[in-house]
DNA sequence: ACCTGAACACCGTTCAAGT
DNA sequence: ACCTGAACACCGTTCAAGT
């Protein structure tokens, strides 16, 4: 039987430090986070966290991270093996946004909320520009495609965008009626190409 | 020269205790909003706060509440003296939402992440309820005057409140492309109506 | 390099006791 | 009723010291 070593951390308490604080800020949420904890549970003093992360902050800077990176991961698999129709393209982006979402609602939060702070690192900044290049691309392409409005790639993109992160927002936070279900996803994904006006 | 009574408390201390949670949280933000900081502050003891909320999260939740029955007071507001045109009573209440999401934007989060929370108090379940109501009013009565499609209330207002909040929380958490200005409310309410398909 | 153990200045919460 | 003061079990962070 195989038992993992006592020094499992040993090179590695970064990445085990990461871990296991997803697993605790997805099983307790992000108020029961604490440095002293994640280093109970690893089997380490309280003190060695400090020597991969400078301090709680930065720990929550990293984990943010791995959710982008994650998140752009995502949202490029969803693009994959896809025809050339930016319908198409857009309900399987939004279905995957929205799925990550619900998957790691109190992440989420933990990614935007991150940009409350002024000093947002540029690693960070990086990370959010890498995963909205590809909606970006997505709404050049249906642009060239004729299946988008003309207009700059932000007058066009900042409401598609808004959109599809306020439904993710909602649904993740449970603010939406309780009885919302698949077709709401549907509903939504229409409005975006037609909108709210009749026709 | 008047100076406020020490006892300024007195009979008071659950609202002088809101109104400078409130402060704190605007000023310093959510991590730096501590409770013995609060009675320090107001010069109270550190166990006095207990009397009037049983925990940190009893204050939290109430500052939440205060939230929102803020949030329905403002966006009431926004329709007063309007004409009956749809398209207009829309724009205003996307603009009263959006200001009060960028004046209070620390605010909105933790009156949204408070749902995360399975035991959200009944009181804080009917203040969301309460504004909610002024959207699903403003939609049928949308729908009454054939400026919006048909279909339920649900399939036609969560696309339109999806945006509006995803545009708001956007602007609020800093996400959107910095150079974005006025122009970009204006294409989100345009692009409630007519979507972001051609024509 | 990586970690420990003790120390410091903070927390939230509880509870007897005061007025 | 409303508040105090002490106590308890936690924090995050720092730093000399160990291997």
């Amino acid at each position: 039987m195989y038992t993992r070593p006592r020094s499992y951390h040993h090179g590695d308490l970064r990445a085990a430090l990461l871990t296991r604080a997803e697993e605790t800020l997805r099983e307790k949420g992000p108020a029961a986070l604490s440095l002293r904890e994640l280093a109970r549970d690893l089997g380490v003093s309280h003190a060695a966290p400090s020597r991969h992360f400078k301090d709680k902050q930065a720990l929550l800077d990293a984990l943010a991270l791995t959710g982008f990176d994650r998140l752009a991961t995502a949202l490029k698999a969803s693009q994959e093996g896809l025809g050339e129709s930016f319908a198409e393209r857009l309900d399987a982006m939004v279905r995957a946004y929205v799925g990550f979402a619900l998957g790691n609602a109190v992440l989420l939060d933990l990614m935007y909320s991150i940009k409350h702070d002024p000093e947002a690192s540029e690693a960070l900044v990086a990370a959010t520009e890498r995963w909205s290049d590809l909606l970006v691309e997505l709404i050049v392409e249906g642009q060239r495609r004729g299946e988008l409005r003309a207009g700059t790639t932000e007058s066009v993109g900042v409401p598609i965008f808004a959109t599809l992160h306020g439904y993710a927002n909602l649904a993740a936070t449970g603010m939406l009626p309780p009885d919302t279900d698949e077709r709401a996803l549907d509903d939504v994904i229409a409005f975006i190409l037609r909108g709210a006006a009749p026709e």
